[in-house]
DNA sequence: TATTTTAACGCAATTGAGTTGCGTTTTATT
DNA sequence: AATAAAACGCAACTCAATTGCGTTAAAATA
């Protein structure tokens, strides 16, 4: 199945809409190995689209469950594309995410597990993440 | 020691100015066995400090090493104090914070840890933090 | 295929957290 | 008491994110 149809597939089944932004969206996420931030986005979509559709289209596809967001070095809105199956409501990404200090993008560690906790002290823990602070490969050289 | 004097050596023993507002400002946090907001902290100072003073005192803690941002469920500004000796530029908050997703507070679960990973596939790793998210005690019941 | 319904869109205006400039006040230093 | 340095209040500002609304395009139905 080539990208397209995948692409086309999801929408079919989350009931969106295949508009040819939000095809391009998604398209933008499922070639990306990172996160992208809101920023990084609307400068791929340069003056096409506007802002406000974009992050309507962010929180559409959070909701369907196609992404999910990921923590940002200054507080800001970060999408990454969920892994397996998520359903509306309910995402599941009990996995690491480093942030890296110099370049400030963020990236998943999909192989880095922590002992699964499902309660603390008085605490009913529904998931959880964790944030690795540091320097990625690239920018270990400075 | 009394309190009041705690802090009083404190803010001599980081060069802090002992105004009556950054005084208070740290009681609060002294008094308090978790995180705060800066929506919760204008709100005890009502229309008596300005907000800037506000962002400025917390910035300034900050960079003193007496208090350290912890995340927030809006991905607003949000401290705590900081448990040992933290020194400007060279804080160590390896430690679990709960983000309880009903009445949005943030704990610190400062027992809770995880083994110290240095290196991962490339990344060199100088501090992380774990998010639980779930159900605070209080928040159970509903 | 034509019509209707529904969601997505562009544009402009708005919100609200956080920051900055600047003149004034307060604290610390001498 | 005089001076220096930091903190303050106030107002203006920045910028990410949101919202209202009329228009356009996609899906559903006839």
């Amino acid at each position: 199945m080539s990208e397209i149809d995948f692409i086309d597939n999801t929408f079919t089944k989350y009931g969106l809409k295949k508009t040819k932004f939000r095809k391009e969206l998604y398209l933008l996420f499922y070639n990306s190995t990172n996160s992208l931030s809101v920023k990084f986005i609307t400068k791929e979509f340069a003056s096409s689209v506007d802002k406000a559709s974009i992050y309507r289209a962010l929180d559409s596809f959070e909701k369907s469950g196609l992404i999910h967001k990921v923590p940002d070095k200054d507080n800001l809105l970060r999408y990454s594309l969920c892994q397996s199956e998520c359903k509306p409501e309910s995402h599941s990404h009990d996995h690491a995410h480093l942030l890296c200090s110099k370049c400030n993008e963020t990236f998943c560690l999909n192989d880095f597990e922590i002992p699964v906790i499902k309660k603390h002290k008085g605490f009913i823990i529904e998931n959880y993440q964790v944030i690795l602070e540091g320097h990625c490969s690239s920018c270990q050289a400075s």
